[in-house]
DNA sequence: CTTTCATTTCAAAAAAATTGAATGTTAAAT
DNA sequence: ATTTAACATTCAATTTTTTTGAAATGAAAG
């Protein structure tokens, strides 16, 4: 009585319902038409149902046989995406794969190489987060991810490996109105401390605090993402570095101009980082492909 | 290395996880460890994978056994319900139950029966719809509903059965400031077909158009429910019969007067219906329950 | 009336699962 | 250091379950 139900015995309903008969079943389940006969009376006597409706011409289901085979058929195919999900692990693709992006990158080559990945039709999950300036490393570390877009600087220790993806320069940038930038000569760190200057944070749990940009002025706005850094130095709220490849229009349009500063701010190279230990075919598969992809930054041939 | 997995494999797994051994596990589903051994080695040579950790003090699931777990635990539930479901099917609990109702009877009672029902936590799913005034017929008929509450009139011919649940009456009821309302006499049919009248579209597709409340008028104005026509008739746009316990807080607040029409209009028994066919015991529980229910209509006793 | 598909029954055979005893290993307890 | 207790595994024997093939049967079609 308990216990009663295979998937085997799931697998027989659906044949015999689809071809309409035992014997053609049993042709499709490379058995002999006595074997389900067996089979179906076996289910039927404990679940004590009649299951089909059997003629000379064929067996038909019956409501009760319609009742379980409509709530079966789900189950069969959850266990038909469990037995792939298997097959891909055992081929050393891995069920998930987490994704942190730093929002410095632009976030459209991230998910256009995912859209090709998802065309693969794999059963990979891909989840993937964006992480403030300087947070990959953290979120890499924390395990709460793993590949890490657009990490720069020391690669902390442990076992970590790395694919450049390209330089990031960075450009003396504020809005025309704001009184440096009508100085008429390089700006000096005197200057500098003399008005605020926009700070992004940083949401890095457990490196040590990265101070990125800040040149110990007078006041500091912090702003939770690059976006909102460029709207509020665009405002003339304060000044800073900026991304070159993220104000171009800006720069094109005239809502900033550049201008020289006397304390310089070091090009950054960025890397793809994950664990030396995943070695999943999903891992591989994203570290090339975004390694490969468009980010909009400067590269070194080599 | 096809169709390895199979629910017993499944449960097998989820015992081990569960108790940390096989030895505890085999215990939990009254077998020999060594039967479990064999099952769960079976199942990694045909995966390919290490599904458990063995060491000398337990067994713990691997990386490969809890994808395979994780996803295998909501299908062993899913067959779990499935089997319930098979088990009341048996017990003549029909997997699905919808009920019709007559939108000139109030939804609570209704409600609060099925709410009732639902407590039971059976697994028969109870679906309900609202339909047009004289519209229960017509859902039995073409079988969109197994009971309808509120049908009234003849019975079709067919296969039907029937319990009354009370009876309804109307009353003319105007808006106080309706020019009939002022007239001082009883309402003659010619007065009526002086001012356009409110009439509940019939939904019914199959039965012959029953013309409910219709006293050829000189104008009708079409509504879509019962509400509908109340509202109306409140705010002066017709005049017609309306079901007493419907406007009761009407006619308290004064948003409805009641005045003598010549025309009469017949009380009408409302019953409950359902096929003779039907056997189930959720129907017969629900006939039972929505029969006691009080749906504020006069009964006869007997 | 015969042929053709069907399903079922039944006994035999094959396959799969289960058992129990033996083996070996480890961690904790003495 | 030795013993004890828990545990997983192996293996051959056993039991249970599934599968088979042959024969029986029935109904519809030619």
């Amino acid at each position: 009585m308990h216990n009663s139900i295979t998937l085997e015995n799931l697998r027989v309903l659906e044949a015999i319902r689809q071809s309409g008969s035992f014997a053609g079943a049993a042709q499709m389940l490379h058995k002999v038409p006595s074997a389900l006969t067996y089979t179906v009376s076996k289910l039927e006597d404990d679940l004590g149902l009649l299951l089909f409706e059997r003629s000379k011409k064929g067996a038909r289901l019956t409501a009760a046989g319609t009742l379980l085979l409509e709530q079966g058929r789900p189950i069969l195919e959850a266990v038909a995406r469990l037995e792939e999900s298997m097959r891909a692990f055992e081929a050393g693709w891995e069920p998930c794969l987490r994704i942190a992006h730093d929002v410095i990158l632009s976030t459209k080559p991230l998910l256009q190489v995912v859209g090709e990945f998802l065309d693969k039709e794999l059963p990979v999950e891909v989840a993937y987060d964006s992480v403030a300036v300087g947070g990959g490393w953290d979120s890499l570390i924390s395990e709460r991810c793993d590949i890490a877009i657009g990490v720069s600087g020391d690669i902390p220790k442990g076992e970590f490996e790395v694919q450049e993806i390209g330089g990031l320069s960075f450009l003396f940038a504020i809005a025309p109105t704001h009184p440096l930038a009508l100085l008429g000569r390089p700006i000096s760190a005197q200057d500098l401390r003399e008005y605020p200057s926009i700070v992004v944070s940083d949401s890095s749990r457990i490196l040590p605090k990265v101070s990125t940009g800040i040149f110990e002025s007078k006041q500091t706005v912090k702003v939770p993402d690059l976006a909102s850094k460029i709207a509020a130095q665009c405002m003339g709220l304060g000044v800073g570095y900026l991304p070159t490849h993220l104000i171009q229009d800006k720069l094109k349009d005239g809502s900033l101009v550049e201008r020289e500063c006397e304390i310089p701010r070091a090009d950054l190279t960025l890397y793809i980082a994950w664990r030396k230990t995943k070695k999943g075919k999903g891992l591989r598969w994203f570290v090339e492909h975004l390694g490969a992809a468009d980010w909009g930054l400067s590269r070194n041939e080599g």
